[in-house]
Formats: C-alpha cells, sequence, structure tokens
DNA sequence: AATCACTTCCAAACCGCTTTGGATGCCGCA
DNA sequence: TGCGGCATCCAAAGCGGTTTGGAAGTGATT
C-alpha cells in the first residue's frame, strides 16, 4: 500500500493525501479525517526511502566506532550513552546508524556518510587531545556534537561533556580532607581529554594544598578489570603505597579492590577508594548504600542530552555551537574513610 | 555531484555510466575506465538514498533495544555482540540501525520497519521461552536471526546461540570431580532463554550424580555485580552454604567474589566460582592466568556469525532456516579447588 | 454581474539513482 | 549486397514520496 494507490481508493490525488497526512494547512479539515482514517484502515506507512530521496534529509544519525584491529575494545559505556541518545531519536522519528570501521578508516567514514548523504549529522565519540576529527567533520561540512571535549581544538564546535576535573578535584579534596597524603590515581589512557582533566583535577587539588603528585602514583591504561588491578597492585607494593585511590572507572575499581584484598586489606578501611561512576546499567554502584564512593554523572543522560543537541543543530545548522558541562554528584559510599595513623 | 553531473561531464548518458561503475558488461572496457577515473577524480560517491529507493532494498539491518522504563537495563553483551555484527555488516556495505524503543511499543517497532522499508532484515536478541516475536516476525515477513534460540517456539527460524546446556554442564561436572557437592547457581533472569538451558545443564549433571538440586542453592537475577552479590551472600549465609558457585557472568561473578570476601574467605580455596565468559572487550578474565575458572564463547564472534548469516538470508530469501550451534571452552583458572575437607 | 480573495484540490516536476527496451554502428558471412 | 549478430550506448520509465504552480469553486464585495 503506497501513496498512490491510497489516493485512488479516496479519489483523491495523491498531492493531497500527502498533504493530509502530513499536516499541511490547504486540505479540508473532513477530508484529512477521511484521509486519516482511510491511511489507518489500510495500514499506510509512507515509505522512508521515497521520503529521504523526496526530502533530501537522511533522518538519521550516525555514531562511529572505530575499532583497532589489535585490541578490539569496544568503550564500556558506550551502549549507555547509545541508548539514551537512542530513545530521543525514536520519538523524533530519527533512525540512530552505527557504523563499527577500522580505526584507520575513520576519515574516510565521515566522508562517506556525507557524501553519500547516509546521515543527517554525526555524535563525535572519545575525543583525544587535539583530536583531528573536528577538523575533518567541519571541513566536510557533517553537523556533529562532540561527547566529550577536545583540548587544544582552536574551531568552536558543539559538545556535552562532564566537568571532569572538577569532578576528579573534589574527590581528592575529600580524600585529603580524610587525612590520606598518598593517593593513587589509576586513571584512563591519558591521550583521551577526560583523563586529562581527571588528571589535571587531580594535581590541582594535591598542589592547593601544597603537595607535589608523585609519578609512582599515577597510572595511566584501559579501564579494564585487569589493568585497574595491575595499576593498584603495583602502587600497593611500593616502600610508600597510597592509602587511597583516585580510579577512572566502576569496572577499573573492581580490580582497585581486588589488588587491595589481594593484599589482605580492606577497602575503606585500610584503603580509600573513589571511583567515576558513570551510572551504568548493568553497574549499578549498590542499591541504598553506594559500594564505592564515587563521583557521579549518568553517561545515558549525556547521550540524551547530545542527541538533542544534535537534532537541534540539524534543525537550526547556522546557530553558534551549543555546549552544556555537566556537573558530576560525589556520592559517599562504603569505600572511603580515615586515613590510617603510621603504624 | 551526482550521477546526471558526471555523465554530462564525460558526454555520456547516465545509463553507462551508472553500469560503468557498476560492473556491467554492456559498456566498453575504456570507457569503463574513463568513467572510473572521472568519478574518483571528481570524488564521486552515488546517492544511498537514491540507490535505496531505485533498488527497493533498504542496505541496512535492524537491531531492536527495548528499553524498560522502570529498570533501564541495557544488556552488557550487547555492545560486543553490536560491534562484531557491526564489521560484517561495514565491510558489506550494510547500514546497521539501532532502535531503542520503549519494550511495550517492540512489536509496532518490527512492523514499522517493515512497512517503510527501513530495513532488510534484523537480529533478534535475548529471546524468552516462548518468544512472541518470532511468529510476529514470521508474519511481518522481515527476515531475521535469533542471537539465541526460544524454547518453545514451534515455527522454525534461524538462530545462532552457545551450546549453554551443555558448557553449565561440564562446569558443574567439573566442580562434581573437585568434590564439591552444595553448589550453588546464581543465574540469570529464568525467564530468559539461556538462562533456562543453563539450569537445565546444572540440575542434569546434578542428577547424572544421583544429587537432588537444593532450591535454596539456586538464585536467578539480573546479570548485575550487585544483583551477584546478594544471591551469593544469601546462600553463604545458610546452614549448609555452598563450596561453590556456578555464575551466569563475569560482572555476577565479581558481586559473588565480594560476597565471598566479605565473609573472610578466600575465592579458589575455600570457595570454587566458575563464571560464563563472554569474552568482553573490556571485561578480560585476566590476562596470561585468567581469574576465573570458566566457560567461554566470544559474543563477539557470535556477533559476526549472526550477521553473516542474516545477510545470506537477506540475499537468498528462499532458503531453509539456519542454525549454528557455538561450543564454549572450559577455561581452567585460578577460581577453582578441591572441595574442602568437612571441619 | 463582475471582481476579488480564499479555500480546496490537482497535474506535473523533481529527488538521484536503476533498469528496460531499444537504437546505432560495425563486423562477418552467405 | 544484404542480413544477422554483437558490442556499445542512450532515452525514458520507473522507485514512492514531496512540492511547485496553477485551476476550479465558493462566497463576499462593489
Amino acid at each position: 500500500m503506497n501513496l498512490k494507490e491510497l489516493a485512488s481508493k479516496l479519489g483523491l490525488s495523491p498531492t493531497t493525501v500527502s498533504r493530509a497526512l502530513n499536516g499541511y494547512p490547504e486540505v479540508n479539515e473532513t477530508t484529512r479525517e477521511r484521509v486519516m482514517a482511510a491511511a489507518k484502515r489500510h495500514n499506510y506507512r509512507p515509505n522512508t526511502r521515497a521520503i529521504r530521496l523526496a526530502t533530501g534529509r537522511a533522518l538519521a544519525v550516525g555514531h562511529v566506532i572505530p575499532i583497532a584491529t589489535r585490541h578490539e575494545i569496544v568503550n564500556p559505556v558506550f551502549a549507555d550513552f547509545i541508548s539514551g541518545a537512542g530513545e530521543t531519536y525514536s520519538r523524533n522519528g530519527y533512525d540512530m546508524i552505527l557504523s563499527v570501521v577500522p580505526d584507520e578508516s575513520e576519515e574516510e567514514t565521515y566522508r562517506d556518510l556525507k557524501l553519500r548523504g547516509t546521515v543527517d549529522g554525526v555524535i563525535l565519540h572519545a575525543p583525544r587531545m587535539n583530536d583531528p576529527r573536528i577538523a575533518l567533520l567541519v571541513e566536510v561540512g557533517l553537523p556533529f556534537v562532540v561527547h566529550g571535549r577536545a583540548t587544544g581544538a582552536d574551531l568552536p564546535y558543539s559538545w556535552v561533556d562532564v566537568n571532569n576535573r572538577r569532578a576528579f578535584q573534589r574527590a581528592t579534596e575529600f580524600l585529603l580532607d580524610l587525612g590520606h597524603t598518598r593517593i593513587g590515581l589509576v586513571n584512563g589512557l591519558e591521550f583521551m581529554d577526560f583523563a586529562i582533566r581527571r588528571r589535571t583535577g587531580f594535581t590541582d587539588a594535591l598542589a592547593a594544598r601544597g603537595l607535589t603528585p608523585d609519578p609512582a602514583h599515577m597510572a595511566s591504561d584501559e579501564m579494564t578489570e585487569v589493568a585497574g588491578y595491575r595499576a593498584a597492585r603495583a602502587m600497593l607494593l611500593l616502600p610508600t603505597p597510597p592509602t587511597a585511590f583516585l580510579v577512572a572507572s566502576m569496572i577499573s575499581g573492581m580490580g582497585v579492590r581486588r589488588a587491595i584484598e589481594e593484599r589482605g586489606l580492606q577497602m575503606g578501611r585500610d584503603v580509600s577508594v573513589i571511583i567515576h561512576d558513570d551510572d551504568l546499567s548493568y553497574m549499578k554502584n549498590g542499591d541504598d548504600v553506594p559500594i564505592f564512593t564515587a563521583t557521579r554523572s549518568s553517561v545515558r543522560e549525556a547521550g540524551r542530552i547530545a542527541a538533542e543537541m544534535l537534532l537541534a543543530i540539524i534543525a537550526q545548522p547556522d546557530t553558534a555551537p551549543q555546549t552544556r558541562l555537566l556537573e558530576a554528584e560525589l556520592i559517599i559510599g562504603q569505600s572511603t574513610g580515615p586515613a590510617p595513623r603510621k603504624a
């Protein structure tokens, strides 16, 4: 059942039927109702492919996921971000297109999406310092919103980000207030922008109390359980081990906890831990009482906001770039306590 | 730059240019080369929207992710499955469309995808027992492949699944061989098909040794850290606690470990644990030595296989349904050991 | 009665490709 | 010389919608 058939069944022209269904004013209200009823009765849905061609709009948003062939890490927060963004797209009649491509062809993928008219815009994930993709997208002329920011990017662009620096600064201060002075940072990969900002927050807070960060107390690696374990383990074996850890994610945090308990220590009593909690649906930080003290910010919510921002930009292409900085809450859980007194 | 412009630049008809680019035989080889060169020079890409309309194919595959409004759980294995499937789509020029919709409108979403011609086929995720979506998709006439199976579905359909029953049977036997007789099952939600099969494997293995499963030693809940913790904690507080656990996932396993260690016990010595390991990229089960003894099967690989199967079905719609049963490996790690002797 | 402004509808062009059904020219062969 | 067959190319008709530019009809106004 297509427009033409429906129109002939109604004894109307396709023009009128199209207008009736799309709410244009130049059609009699009774005719419109007749058309609507017939459309429902015959279970008519306009063909998306035809709409896209006729209107010149893709009605779709792209998310490019580069996959490194050697270590195929899918960002674990990705699922939740996508699910937040996806809800927004669905509600607005947009499709979400995921492109999983080898990382060396990411640039080519963006050009392709533009040239073939597959999408109206994209979300840029996991920005790095001086991320070249921003200039690329501007050059290509594809509307986009960055999830995160890219330190060093000179062009203006739209983004949604958590105040990572502030979050880690506050978390550090909280630990300092508890008397901890040797704090280990188990950070994400420090070519990622968010990791850089977190590190800055950490070192700034230390500096404000006249402390200089010990390089041996700062690790940077992927945010996996194993990496978290290894980093914490190494630090705990030092002559002067940290009495507290600041950890990049819930998953890393589990590795850190494992390292602590493996040493016969107890988290929250012997060693304090603060993690960053992306509020992942499948990784809740406890029910009533949080397991970990955490800086929390919902990545799903960030997905919603980024998607809305992108759709607004697509609808109004020539407005100034928008930005949105989300503050993380500091949630007190069971994993922190006063620094143990010197033995 | 579109076909028509390119054609006129070359002094050829759009027909010939289209045929030259698409490898049709009725065009002179020298002309073809001329066309190819010009296409490359002008950076020409055919408009996807036009191709889709002209050919009547969507060149896209859908994945519908239902979101329950109350507890918005995104399946954590989803990201890896998607990334495996996505690679296959990209290589074959297909788009992957994710539809995140409220679970009450999942059926409507499938009908829509079909009627509007948005996709050529879909992957069905997380099948339940007697899953009604299978009959729906058959009725709607949308080609599909199920990731998993649906016990009780009477219609034939294509699927890719892990041999969950066998995996859990073997794991149980392994624990029994180590002398464990009180084994706790920390299962996923048992309306999910895979969880039912795992439970069957577990009880079958016990029955084969003349043991009857203790209902108090069987839990079923979401596969989160917290749920795993709670289930294991409750069982460990029983008068006759299990000496071993069989656990549905890596994440649940971390909760189980937490419960064990909280009781002052040591995993692998006092209490054994076997998990099912989906080989998630961000949740590796250790490096050289696995943390957990595990039944392992890569969900990313399952994604690849399912995607290939679906594309084959789309290309050849009238072939008999295909099926693929993947066997899980049993990986020996540090979390299992002989049953402790009675105190 | 003629004019004008609206309302309501339609024919046809268009979006950018694919594909059908020729048309043209050339060659070999009878 | 005439004709069939082949290689090569093209015009035009789709695909299923949207959108432009009228046209017809109605009622009010002069």
